[in-house]
DNA sequence: TATGAATGAGCATTCATTCAT
DNA sequence: CATGAATGAATGCTCATTCAT
């Protein structure tokens, strides 16, 4: 009647939960949103068809619950940000570092699928942007602008700096996974590459 | 029986092909791949289900038929490579003009669902890599090699070069279309913006 | 794109959507309307599951087409009314031979399904209220007026004298369905048995 | 193990089975057998799914469960057979507002959902026969043979002559649930009219 | 006994594809 | 070649029923 209060049952949910959205993620990276049916999110989960029904209310709100989870990891490692110590180079290294590096291992896949979808889907659409897209600027737009006026000489729009660096991550991340081999096999070396790219730009004649 | 020979038959499929072609695009622009039925472009098309399988195979062959309506673009617009005239900078806002504003009318939408689908179905995906991306980046390398040559001081890896700045153009046309509501507003002043960006870095202290 | 003219292909349509409904017709009143498929309902047709949905919408509307065949069959029937000649006894017979008797071969099942699915469906009893119910009253009663008038002794509410003898007529119907075994070894007497009963009353001492 | 001889248990399994029971004619005089699920009537008796199939078997049990209450009621409610006093047109009237008034509340709504399903459903529709109806009409039988013999003047079928009158009020039902809005408006009138009615006939001239 | 999560058979519906006209 | 009716495999989703706790 009431919203279950208690804690053990709660557990069970979120765990539940979370070992579907592990195998629709699974699945939907290897297979794509709409190849994947339900019951191959089941069977990779090892449980019924019926069963996911019990914790999602249709396949679309797996994807929600897909991007819900990205919203989380996001905010936990947002904390990434208190490298914003001293020196400029490093701290740029670092986000790039953490931006390609790091989260490439199981991120990529999730942001494969997300995107794939994001772009078709009108209503998954509007709440990546208002959900992950927009806060994401929004945070790191205050928090930019402290750094800018620190260590940023001649005076840039960063709205737009900072879509376009966002933008070229976004960019390589797409192209790596679209199979792009150079990248693939110089990846590692993208951090220290963009960093001085991003600092110095090409220093043409 | 024998291939047609009859030019005037093949300016006939050629257009019909291209009829139905564009239905697709538009149709799979509004909606999506697979949220597109046979009968949707059919409609769009003015003609009969049936007639579509006159002249592709399925589904998935009118994707390619717009990968190669894609690379046929390209190809004829690579032409503005000529514009390599002098000044570097003004070279580079006019590349940058040419993918940001002139492809933005038609060639978005169309993006969108090629990339959309790109990103999730294997076979696509091959085709896209060696029909459309490494074609590009090869003739596209030869030509930077010269123009770097010519203008760029320092040494750089060329060919991670031209994956940051055409990953960079490509993420923020992705930021644009997910709805990036600085992008829309400000999206004609890139061209500039981002040339500035790219030859000369954000110019830290 | 428009209505389409072509009175061949018009009478093709009607032959499938009757071909259909009679399908529908004979399961549902076998099954009834929950238990019936679609699929029993192509096979007892000899087409196509999917065949069904070029015709019909959805499985309620194949209840409303029925509805439909109801009311034609009954404007066509309603000719009947001419018998009103003369003598006020053979007429009412033929009225009660006509609805218990002509009508029960084939109606009285599609009766079975329609009753059972209206009293329980909201929308499909709405429709049938409005389609099947009133303009069958609101004919009678102009018609029954005129009766009345002539052979009626005594003053009586016709609206409620309509609804009394529709009603007896009505469930009979539903009592023979049922599987009343007295009725069903009587029913041919009922014409006679009934129109002495309206007319005269039971008679008490 | 053995039949519980325990009263109290007894008491207990009783109200049990009737805080079911009433749950469920409620749901399903609401939204109809099939499209009531466990669920709708768990929630409605404020008990778990589970709980339900410890007192009924199935779902056709619910219905069967419901089948019996109906007879109970109409056993206890016989009595008022013992009207049967002297007036003829007064034990008519009580006939009528009794079955047409005083069971209007509660009871018309379980008619429906039972009719309904009684009409479609073969193993139901048997159990009614057998249970209800021929009991009913058994009874009544025999006491209307002694009534008829004291009171009607002329010979009638009497088995014809119960169903005509036990119809007629059937029928009357089924429209007044159907919605016939004359029905809704004057039902209270029908106990005096239709004793008129059924005692005098129309009185042609 | 009570619970409610898990189950999976079952069904309506969609849609790419075929093919007779 | 064009047509569009026919097809039926495929799939998301529901819900009666079971059973471990």
């Amino acid at each position: 009647m009431t919203a279950s209060p208690d804690p053990i049952q709660a557990q069970l949910i979120a765990a539940r939960r979370k070992q579907i959205l592990e195998a629709a993620v699974k699945v939907f990276a290897e297979k794509g949103f709409h190849q994947t049916t339900i019951k191959d999110i089941a069977r990779e989960a090892g449980i019924a068809q019926g069963t996911i029904y019990n914790y999602f209310e249709n396949k679309t709100a797996l994807m929600l619950g897909i991007f819900d989870s990205m919203n989380e990891t996001d905010r936990r490692e947002e904390s990434f940000t208190e490298l914003a110590s001293g020196d400029v180079r490093e701290f740029m290294k670092a986000y790039l570092r953490h931006r390609l590096t790091l989260l490439r291992a199981d991120n990529f896949e999730v942001f494969k699928v997300v995107l794939s979808e994001v772009m078709v889907n009108k209503e998954l659409r509007e709440l990546f942007q208002r959900n992950i897209l927009e806060p994401t600027f929004a945070i790191a737009e205050t928090y930019v602008q402290q750094w800018a006026a620190q260590h940023i000489a001649r005076s840039v729009d960063l709205s737009l700096t900072m879509r376009a660096v966002s933008g070229m991550v976004l960019g390589l991340i797409v192209e790596y996974l679209i199979g792009d081999q150079v990248l693939q096999t110089k990846w590692d070396e993208l951090p220290d590459f963009l960093t001085d790219f991003i600092l110095d730009g090409l220093g043409v004649k």
